[in-house]
RNA sequence: GCCCGAGUGGCGGAAUUGGUAUACGCGCACGACUUAAAAUCGUGUCUCGUAAGGGAUGUGGGUUCGACCCCCACCUCGGGCACCA
């Protein structure tokens, strides 16, 4: 028999394929249609890469799944090939960027094929194809029309050593990463999309979607939408208003400053009333100067200035505050104002502190006991109490003074209720003498702190809410007198470290007061009870923000973190944006006749020293007629981003040759009558490009131009894959995997079958060369078994295996367990590989459930058994239910919970014969004899 | 700091409505075939113990007849966000 020719194999079934465009879609043909989807690839100098290899294959064996399904399946490829990497490389060998892109294409394309990636390529899309990126600039039109695309003056980073504008991407740790020098911002007039009037939608519509769970939460961080209020502060003898967003309105008592962005346009109307006019502004200055790194580093301690001369009125107690400004409080958030509420907010506290401003406690904390016998009864009306706690030091040892009950598991400090007349320090030193004899206490203070519990009062059959105020002594001297018989016969007294105390307490009031002790910067940041709060003291702190809001003149808002895009680039290598600029008739969009706006030849690619793009020194370019008045006008010289070809390109596969639209409807509607059924790409995308994508399909929604008001429906994500070692494969360390070489010395389907078999696909996971070549010894078991393959029918115990392995599979592939799917391929070849005698037909269904994964040499093999039409083209196996129901099971028997014993039973065996069957065997019998009845 | 995810042999990993822990693969050891090597095949491979048996899924507790799986606290690693009021 022959050996395993892999190269033959591969190259001979490429061809064939390829000529019989076997993997073409067809639009329009009747029956279900599946449409699976992986980002498209930048095509880099670089190459193929192996983590390319692991997520096209995933979604190459789900499609062929499906191909085998009888769906019409779509499953294209193109190339994201605007971008820096390219305009880099162009401008260091001073090759067209163009050309560039052609060389790398060409080498991706043949990469792509050797694998055997059954994509369509007759649908192949280039973003830097004109015919393509005409589309790109007619949705940006469409946008600028509806509102949506507007300039904005805004800062850029900018490399002053370079004279260059830099791309986020190129600022790594605050500095540029082609000089290693400092970045500094720079202002610009730059054009910007309004995503986050689609924020709420963007957020809600997550509803909507099957994707993974993980992708779903990150992106609701990341629009970061927060319910809040917005508060008006009036200024004393001025007719200004500071409005301040908080999410905590119900903190307003202990609000004992406002702060302002120091980049907020107020501070300017105040100058006149403002007595330190100068300090303020050399503030406002330094902040501008500072780079992001200092504005943002994590130990910074908080600066600011007070407006001195005048004085915000806080509106729920009129009383007069000062005015700050402060860079912890962020210009492009909520109003760019804050009330500052220091006994519950950290950062509010860490500000008062530095300042010495006040801090006024308000909200308390509240504990509601839901477990056991003090748990709040249903009902019942609480009761409420004013309790003391009394924290008694002992000053000789350092031990607190401690309550222990005698008739249950209860620990906790001296607490009692305060009488009529009494204040708290008296009612304290009252219940320590009566509950423990200690009668010489020093007061150390009467704390501003305490808490609220709400209880069932297991004596008085009441529900209880006690506040209990917290006083501190320490102990004089140790002398006692003697505690009442009643009180004795309940507790006992008991002396504990602060140590011991963290674990000690089983009450709520007890437990609370390791936050305390000895912290002078504890506050309370949850929500709580109100207190000093006028009339809304008591209330819960949830109930108080809406009552609190209404009742100053607020208004509940909802903000969003997310930020509205940057779409300028400074740069050459991208969409020219197609704006015209006229003096008379302003910003003037280039009319749709003359799209696409062509990116002209130039003769250096590298950004201008004042922060233009490359293409504003092309003043043959640049000038140009205005559209509407026919005059003098200048061309937009920034260009699109490179998140802008990527955020339609999957509608356009749909349709990639019309040239009167960015796609039909028609195609649209039948490719994507649910948005793209399934699409696999990596969590770094998950914040930006998934986000734009899902913004512009909505707007294209909005115009009707789409029939879903979602994209994706099916959204999920590959796992790296690492360099031997765990670390991240770069060129730079020189532990990169050429995928080329792979496919050389052990085939493409090794390297699929390997890829899929590394581990789980969601994970992370380290390259391993030497584990390789466990993946072709499997392939190889395959080919020998393939000669040896006769009419006679398979062993039983095999064919039951088959059926289950082809159901697993089927699941397998659903769920992209593929590791655990080639793990039981793997089994079931070494149960043939043992087996007395293969079948034919057993076979050629194991082959199909393979062909996904390993497409070349299962089709030969198909192919050599007889098999005109290709495997690919043959139907899913169905899984025989009667066949996957063992004849005998054996099972484990337990006894407390370890084995002891294995037992065989057959499978329509009833409960109690299986039982009797159990108590009958000897290894059983021996543990039960041993069994003494306690276990 | 906050939000996700993960900790299981020498290594990649399998097993979760709680029911035989370590499937499958790599590596390693021994054996068969061979003049020899490669390839291939077979046997073994968590740990202590001669054995009977005991112990082990990051650590410490808990729930349960029974826990890798559920609960609480903590540690380590990876990813994301980070003064968002």
């Amino acid at each position: 028999m022959k050996n395993y020719d892999h190269k033959k194999i591969e190259k001979k079934w490429q061809g064939v394929w390829e000529k019989s465009k076997i993997y073409e879609a067809k639009t329009g043909t009747k029956g279900k249609t599946f449409y699976g989807l992986i980002e498209f690839p930048y095509p880099s100098g670089a190459g193929l890469h192996v983590g390319h290899i692991r997520s096209n294959t995933a979604m190459d064996i789900i499609t062929r799944k499906r191909r085998m399904e009888g769906y019409n399946v779509l499953y294209p490829i193109g190339w994201d090939a605007f971008g820096l990497p390219t305009e880099n490389y162009a401008i260091k060998m001073g090759i067209e960027p163009a050309k560039v892109t052609k060389t790398n294409t060409d080498i991706f394309r043949k990469q792509l094929k050797s694998v055997g990636f059954g994509f369509d390529w007759s649908r192949e899309i280039n973003t830097t194809d004109p015919k393509y990126f005409k589309w790109t600039q007619w949705i940006f039109l469409q946008m600028y029309k509806k509102g949506l695309a507007y300039k904005h003056r805004t800062t850029i980073n900018w490399c002053p050593k370079d004279m260059i504008g830099l791309a986020n991407e190129e600022v790594v740790g605050g500095m540029c990463d082609r000089c290693g020098g400092p970045v500094i911002k720079k202002e610009k007039e730059q054009w910007m999309l309004a995503i986050t009037k689609y924020a709420d939608r963007l957020d809600k519509d997550l509803d909507q979607v099957n994707y993974l769970e993980k992708i779903k939460i990150q992106q609701r961080n990341w629009i970061g939408k927060s319910e809040g209020s917005e508060i008006e502060f009036t200024v004393k003898d001025s007719p200004e208003k500071i409005k301040i967003f908080t999410t905590r309105a119900d903190t307003i008592f202990g609000a004992t400053y406002v702060v302002l962005a120091p980049e907020h346009p107020l501070v300017n109307n105040f100058k006149l009333l403002i007595t330190n006019w100068g300090d303020v502004e050399k503030y406002i200055k330094e902040v501008k100067d500072k780079p992001d790194i200092e504005r943002t580093a994590e130990d910074k301690i908080k600066t600011g200035v007070e407006l001195k001369g005048i004085k915000a009125i806080n509106p729920a107690n009129k009383e007069e505050i000062s005015i700050w400004i402060a860079d912890y409080v962020l210009a492009t958030y909520g109003t760019g104002a804050v009330m500052a509420v220091p006994a519950h907010d950290e950062r509010d506290f860490e500000f008062a502190k530095n300042f010495n401003l006040p801090i006024r406690r308000v909200v308390e904390p509240k504990t509601v006991y839901k477990e056991g016998d003090s748990a709040v009864r249903e009902g019942l009306p609480f009761i409420r109490r004013d309790c003391v706690c009394a924290v008694v030091r002992n000053p000789k040892d350092n031990k607190y003074l401690c309550i222990s009950w005698k008739d249950h598991e209860m620990h906790g400090l001296v607490t009692g209720g305060i009488e009529e007349g009494e204040d708290v320090v008296l009612a304290a030193k009252r219940e320590v003498l009566e509950e423990t004899g200690y009668k010489n206490l020093k007061l150390i203070k009467a704390t501003d702190i305490a808490i609220n519990t709400f209880f069932y009062h297991r004596v008085k059959k009441v529900n209880r809410h006690a506040r209990f105020q917290y006083v501190m002594f320490d102990l004089i001297d140790e002398e006692q007198d003697i505690v009442d018989n009643a009180e004795s016969s309940i507790h006992n007294v008991v002396w504990k470290t602060k140590e011991e105390l963290k674990t000690y307490f089983s009450v709520a009031e007890g437990q609370f007061v390791v936050n305390f002790i000895d912290n002078s910067n504890f506050i309370h940041t949850d929500e709580g009870i109100l207190h000093n709060s006028g009339g809304f003291t008591g209330l819960d702190s949830g109930e108080a923000r809406v009552k609190i809001t209404k009742s100053i003149g607020g208004k509940i808002v909802t903000k969003y973190k997310l930020r509205d895009w940057v779409f300028s680039r400074q740069r050459y290598w991208g969409e020219p944006i197609p704006i015209i600029h006229c003096d008379k008739c302003g910003y003037v969009p280039v009319p749709e006749k003359d799209l696409p706006v062509m990116l002209p030849k130039v003769k250096s690619y590298t950004p201008t020293d004042n922060g233009e793009s490359p293409l504003a020194i092309i003043s043959k370019w640049v000038n140009t007629k205005c559209p509407k008045c026919k005059g003098k006008a200048k061309r937009e010289t920034d260009t699109m981003p490179n998140w802008a070809g990527s955020s339609w390109y999957f509608l356009r596969y749909a349709d990639p040759k019309n040239n009167k639209e960015f796609a039909s409807k028609k195609a649209l509607k039948y490719w994507m009558k649910d948005g793209v059924d399934w699409y696999n790409g990596g969590m770094e995308h998950t914040t930006l490009h998934l986000l734009y994508s899902r913004f512009w399909h909505k707007f294209l929604y909005d115009l009707k131009l789409v029939p879903t008001s979602e994209p994706y429906m099916k959204r999920t994500s590959h796992g790296m894959i690492l360099a031997e070692g765990g670390v991240k494969m770069s060129k730079s360390i020189g532990n990169t995997i050429d995928p080329k070489d792979i496919v050389i010395s052990y085939g493409a389907d090794t390297l699929r079958i390997y890829e899929m078999f590394i581990g789980p696909f969601d994970q992370s996971v380290a390259w391993s060369t030497e584990s390789i070549i466990g993946s072709r010894r499997f392939l190889d078991k395959i080919w020998r078994l393939s000669s040896r393959i006769e009419k006679n029918s398979s062993p039983k115990e095999l064919q039951n295996m088959l059926h289950k392995t082809i159901k697993k599979i089927g699941e397998d592939i659903e769920g992209m367990s593929f590791n655990t799917a080639i793990s039981s391929m793997m089994i079931i070849v070494n149960e043939m590989e043992k087996a007395t005698s293969v079948n034919e037909k057993d076979f050629k269904m194991f082959l199909q459930i393979l062909a996904p994964f390993a497409p070349h040499i299962t089709e030969e093999i198909w192919s050599s058994l007889g098999e005109k039409k290709s495997i690919h083209k043959s139907l899913w196996p169905k899984w025989d239910k009667r066949k996957i129901v063992d004849e005998t099971i054996t099972i484990g028997v337990q006894i407390n919970g370890k084995v002891r014993a294995e037992i065989t039973i057959s499978k329509d065996m009833e409960e109690d014969d299986i039982k009797s069957l159990v108590l009958k065997d000897k290894k059983v019998l021996d543990w039960w004899d041993g069994w003494d009845g306690k276990d």
